[in-house]
DNA sequence: TTGTAGGCGTTATCAA
DNA sequence: TTGATAACGCCTACAA
């Protein structure tokens, strides 16, 4: 007798019923309105004004077998770089009509997980940001039954048949190493990205090979154990200081360690880029504002996000069938500050 | 004939088959596995294991009438502040076992696009940390028939009666201003938030009340225009030093612009803090490894997104009823680093 | 152009 | 404790 509780949310039958047509009109005006009367369309508009209609994805995702999301997985959301990678895919995503759902902290046991979210219809295709990911059980989705979309971003996974969406960071780096050699270093440093990361040692690699194009000295003591964050670089940069024959550049993994390391060498008295030039590696937005503002090498970001999203709906909303990976590389671009300069031997 | 396609995945219906027991035994056994008998449950999960069985969240969402999501809607997922919120937020969720949609940009007119999300069964609630959203049309999606679990943190939305997680932007203002007077400045600037952000105004004000409450000196010309980008902390400090007469002390709306601010003020000879001291608002990461380290209230980030989160999934999971709004407000916590220090006329 | 009918996969109800 | 059944809301093949 009594409805103490919400009304049900308006379905496609009270829209039908308002508009005296049946429910598979109803869908048609929604979904394809050329193949319906003017009329009807009308009609149909109107009802969905009245009762407040829309409708009700799940039941929409059950009859269709498409949810109409992607997930995007990722190491660090509070990352800056991660976060603009991820403020690019949301966008396009949206333009595109997909939601995005975030998964946070991916490590390399989670691909079960991961694995859930697809079989479970939750989300149509994997967008991943997160390169140590374990690739064969990744690659065992990319084939029946699950045949799951997937673009793997930013890290690249080595040796594994993905569509990618990565920008040049063996290349980039080798720049960042020859523009410290023109610019007249001879000791130059860098302090290492984490271990066993695909970037770390893709950038490491570039650098090693931009010094060995210009036979430059190579030290091991001046190859820094570090990582990705502003902590590392400050732990780098005691160990420099503790050096009796110090590089007078340094190219850190990333511009968090450089910042660290900046921050970290002022403290103990040392100056950038009077004694020391550093560089860094994304040109997040802060590199700008930095002091001394940040030499490093620009990533396109945005675009990386951009395009991966692209690509995985491309991809979801493709025809079946053979497809060979694809792999977009971008290029990195090098913003030149105030953080290096030539080294003080051939300075007035 | 022919079985080109991918296959389909398994179902219910094939686990039930193979452990020959009905589709809603099978229900049953995974979701209150202490209602079937032991051997019946071996017999399942035997049978999920051989089929590679995950059940289908759109089947089950339509279903219950439940999608165990919960929508966040932000202003901008790039800034670091909220994406570390929005990474509490996600483990909370993780933990309950709701997903996480992100909705990005969110402006005064979208809210047409959230009442779809919701409606459409996509998302069971919503966590918003825009507080720009109108409050009529939001109050409305609390009410039947819609009924729309809704918390908002970070900013709040004035006047409205929300369930809210915020911090104490007013008090911790305040404080902030009171620092600086006991640390002996007596010409105090504010660099101001965005127009008609509810931060910026508690924040304004709370700085403001600081300055009367010790009877300072208080100039129109060193209330600067602002925003939370590095951009208007840089240029307010062009603005600071075209006045004749400068404060010796400036609070920022928050940390970017303060970081903005010292930036540019450096790159026109000031020196902070010698010449002119600086603080600002949230602690984020690289405030503490900026040059020099700053000065800043710390908000609890990630208290805020947990409890946001934990807030929002027990008003889904509640009993329907009527439930009083209720606002967490959490302390901020003055952080002192170099960036502030006396002023010059206390100085030996 | 429109309507009818069936089914997508799951779970709650009820009966056995 | 288990099984049969119906229903959640939508879309599409087919018939009219």
């Amino acid at each position: 007798m009594e409805r103490e509780t919400a009304e049900k949310a308006p379905t496609i039958q009270d829209v039908a019923r308002i508009a005296q047509v049946s429910a598979a009109t109803v869908s048609r005006a929604l979904s394809r309105p050329e193949r319906v009367t003017d009329a009807t369309r009308n009609r149909v508009s109107e009802a969905v004004r009245i009762t407040g209609y829309t409708l009700n994805q799940s039941a929409r995702s059950l009859r269709l077998r498409a949810a109409r999301a992607i997930l995007v997985a990722l190491p660090d959301i509070g990352n800056p770089f991660f976060s603009t990678v991820l403020d690019a895919i949301e966008r396009e995503a949206a333009r595109r009509g997909y939601g995005v759902l975030v998964a946070n902290r991916f490590a390399r046991d989670n691909t079960d997980a991961l694995r859930d979210y697809f079989l479970s219809n939750r989300a149509d295709g994997l967008l991943l940001l997160d390169g140590s990911v374990d690739a064969e059980q990744l690659a065992a989705f990319t084939r029946a039954p699950i045949n799951l979309p997937l673009i793997v971003a930013c890290e690249s996974i080595p040796g594994a048949p993905f569509h990618t969406v990565i920008t040049d960071n063996f290349y980039a780096a080798k720049q960042a190493a020859l523009y410290l050699l023109q610019s007249g270093h001879t000791r130059i440093g860098h302090i290492k990205g984490p271990k066993g990361n695909v970037l770390s040692s893709e950038r490491e690699a570039g650098f090693l090979a931009g010094l060995a194009s210009a036979s430059a000295e190579r030290r091991e003591d001046w190859m820094f154990t570090g990582g990705f964050s502003m902590d590392d670089g400050a732990r780098a940069a005691k160990a420099l200081i503790a050096l009796k024959i110090r590089p007078t550049a340094v190219f850190a993994a990333n511009d968090e360690a450089a910042i660290g390391f900046i921050s970290e060498i002022s403290r103990l008295g040392l100056k950038c880029p009077d004694d020391v030039s550093v560089m860094g590696f994304d040109d997040l937005e802060i590199a700008a504002h930095f002091q001394p503002p940040l030499t490093t090498m620009r990533q396109p970001r945005e675009a990386v996000g951009r395009l991966a999203a692209e690509a995985l709906i491309d991809l979801i909303e493709g025809a079946p069938g053979k497809i060979v990976p694809k792999q977009f590389v971008l290029s990195s671009e090098l913003i030149v500050r105030k953080s290096t300069a030539p080294p003080p031997s051939l300075r007035s």
